[in-house]
DNA sequence: CCCCAGGCACCTC
DNA sequence: GAGGTGCATGGG
């Protein structure tokens, strides 16, 4: 324990710490696994931050129906909390959806299946990157470039003896340039970052508006942000529920499970199924998405 | 060798 | 706005 501060945060409702951070709806969390002879780290999660022009790194471990938390900033549970969506009411929001499912829909069977999978909330520009780097590439390898842009533009972390690297903010990552991302192996991929970069850094302040087509045709003006991109970085870094972001898996899912909502068109998809499910809609998303990738 | 991965930019029409 | 292509990289 060399964290300044630690703490606990109550889990009101059920909660899943792994399925959360490995459901492919973030790629900022980092696993421990822990040695033979110091085990005190096994299945802890750790992830950084960037608050009030601070660097802030965050160790988090799911004991019983408690979140335990090490870190190097003192409120860091009121972060972890809005991150890892632990501020939801999620036994309403299952309510909701469950009331709202079609006659053959499978929304009770898959949220069971995935108990306690929560929506998180991330970081905006981190969130804008890694959803960017996520086109035509599987889960894990996201995870890999988003480790390599940490580890060579952000912020070296030291606490005790080990180091953390920050995700860059976007005046660090302006500074890399195309030939140096795509020897991070971000393929054509770097090029977007690059850009997309450089106007998140130029512009001064970045409001998203209520309106979900307003909030989208924003971020479909960076580059490398497409319908599915835009709806991802709204789901996962802008606090919102009510978003469905429609790709390869879900086209499948909805084609398999809800075919009176399936279009041709995703966009007609994506709003056709927020309008089914409601305000909540993006967790029938989040619970429909894992389950027809972990079925395979 | 081929195909595909949480798609998008760019180009035609 | 609908419909095609090229795109980096690694794994099956």
């Amino acid at each position: 324990m060399t964290f300044p501060y630690n703490g606990e945060i109550k889990c009101e409702y059920n909660f899943n710490l792994k399925e959360t951070i490995e459901s492919g709806q973030t790629f900022l969390w980092n696993k421990n696994s822990g040695t033979l002879f110091d085990n005190t780290k096994n299945n802890t999660y750790y992830s950084t931050d960037f608050i009030d022009g601070n660097d802030i790194v965050f160790e988090v471990k799911k004991d019983e129906n408690m979140v335990r938390w090490s870190s190097n900033y003192k409120n860091a549970d009121q972060i972890i909390k809005k991150r890892l969506g632990l501020n939801h009411n999620l036994e309403k929001i299952e309510e909701h959806i469950i009331e709202r499912d079609t006659e053959n829909g499978i929304m009770e069977e898959v949220i069971n299946e995935h108990n306690g999978l929560r929506i998180v909330n991330e970081p905006l520009f981190p969130t804008l990157i890694s959803f960017i780097c996520s086109t035509q590439m599987r889960v894990e390898r996201i995870h890999s470039m988003i480790n390599n842009i940490r580890n060579n533009f952000g912020t070296e972390i030291n606490i005790g003896d080990d180091s953390y690297y920050s995700f860059p903010t976007a005046t660090q990552l302006q500074k890399a340039t195309t030939e140096q991302l795509k020897d991070l192996k971000l393929g054509y991929r770097a090029s977007y970052v690059s850009k997309t970069s450089k106007s998140y850094h130029d512009q001064t302040e970045i409001v998203i508006p209520d309106d979900a087509s307003e909030a989208r045709e924003l971020m479909k003006d960076f580059t490398g942000v497409g319908t599915k991109v835009a709806d991802c970085v709204l789901l996962y870094g802008t606090e919102r529920m009510d978003i469905v972001p429609i790709d390869t898996w879900m086209d499948k899912a909805i084609k398999e499970h809800y075919p009176d909502l399936y279009s041709d068109s995703n966009e007609r998809m994506a709003r056709d199924f927020e309008d089914h499910f409601g305000e909540y809609s993006g967790y029938a998303q989040a619970y429909l998405f894992h389950h027809i990738r972990t079925n395979r």
